[in-house]
DNA sequence: GCAGTCAAAGAGTAGC
DNA sequence: GCTACTCTTTGACTGC
């Protein structure tokens, strides 16, 4: 299974989590019921699939607390370090490589001298500033703490453009990155990173979306059979119970199910199932 | 001072 | 082994 898809399910069960806990029904039964038949293997054998859950939970509070905030305000943000369209003199990234700063595009010209990870030996290389750095693992904290990590702060231009393609193609081939990148003037990495933050922050705001809908269910009418005073929900009479139900087979994470490009690059991760 | 945001680092994973 | 992905965490920065 890939790791995505695994993922999402565990998202799923998060999110059934979170739901019956908004809706006061939770139960330890329910959440056995839930993990039972579970086949997603959890990236910590040690763990318990609860403490997993809890975990998850935990750490997504942080993501949805800002997510649910920033869908009150949808559309392109700008980066706060330009919201005055402006280069501090006084602090921050600009002035930390000792360039001076009057001209516009001065963070277009520091970004590109900004901290680059050699994705292909990850943690092995770090450049500061250019400078490679090979060292140990004691090496590289010492100098990770000696060296403040800095944070490059995109232009206007920069945003709206990576926001722009962003908006038509969730996912860019080597070249197409390449060229994007020379034309913003940024490099590879950087707009690398820039799609793969973009990325989770859309799935984020989506879960959001998500959650906020199912804390305000909606009351239905619901067909009920009875037949040897038992009751039978009906298959599509909108009716939300059971519970998990609907919410496991309402989220599935298809990163592709949307009319964006499918790079080349990604095309073998389309196997998956995930259709 | 604190919470929120963002770019980047890092962990884990899969395909070739 | 390399590369790219998702997801989490870290550190810099900003607004209140």
């Amino acid at each position: 299974m890939p790791p995505h898809e695994s993922r999402g399910r565990v998202w799923t069960y998060v999110l059934v989590l979170l739901h019956c806990i908004m809706a006061s029904k939770f139960s330890p039964f329910l959440i056995k019921d839930i993990l039972t038949g579970i086949d997603v293997p959890l990236k910590k054998p040690n763990s318990t699939a609860t403490e997993e859950l809890h975990a998850l939970a935990r750490n997504l509070r942080t993501g949805f607390d800002s997510a649910i905030q920033q869908s009150l305000s949808p559309g392109i943000r700008v980066s706060q370090s330009h919201r005055s369209n402006s280069c501090r003199a006084e602090r921050g990234v600009v002035t930390q490589f000792g360039e001076e700063c009057a001209k516009a595009e001065c963070v277009e010209q520091d970004t590109r001298q900004r901290i680059q990870v050699d994705s292909g030996k990850k943690g092995a290389h770090l450049h500061h500033g250019g400078e490679a750095l090979s060292c140990s693992h004691e090496q590289r904290r010492s100098t990770q703490v000696a060296k403040k990590r800095s944070r490059a702060a995109f232009s206007h231009t920069q945003i709206h453009e990576l926001e722009r393609r962003f908006s038509t193609q969730r996912y860019l081939s080597g070249p197409e990155r390449a060229e994007l990148a020379c034309t913003l003037k940024l490099t590879e990495t950087q707009v690398k990173i820039w799609f793969q933050n973009r990325r989770y922050k859309t799935k984020r705001r989506q879960l959001a979306t998500e959650l906020t809908a199912l804390s305000s269910p909606k009351t239905v009418a619901v067909k009920v059979l009875m037949r040897n005073e038992q009751k039978h929900w009906i298959p599509g009479s909108g009716a939300q119970f059971p519970m998990t139900v609907p919410i496991y087979h309402g989220y599935q994470y298809h990163p592709y199910s949307h009319q964006w490009y499918q790079p080349h690059s990604i095309g073998r991760r389309l196997g998956g199932g995930m259709f």
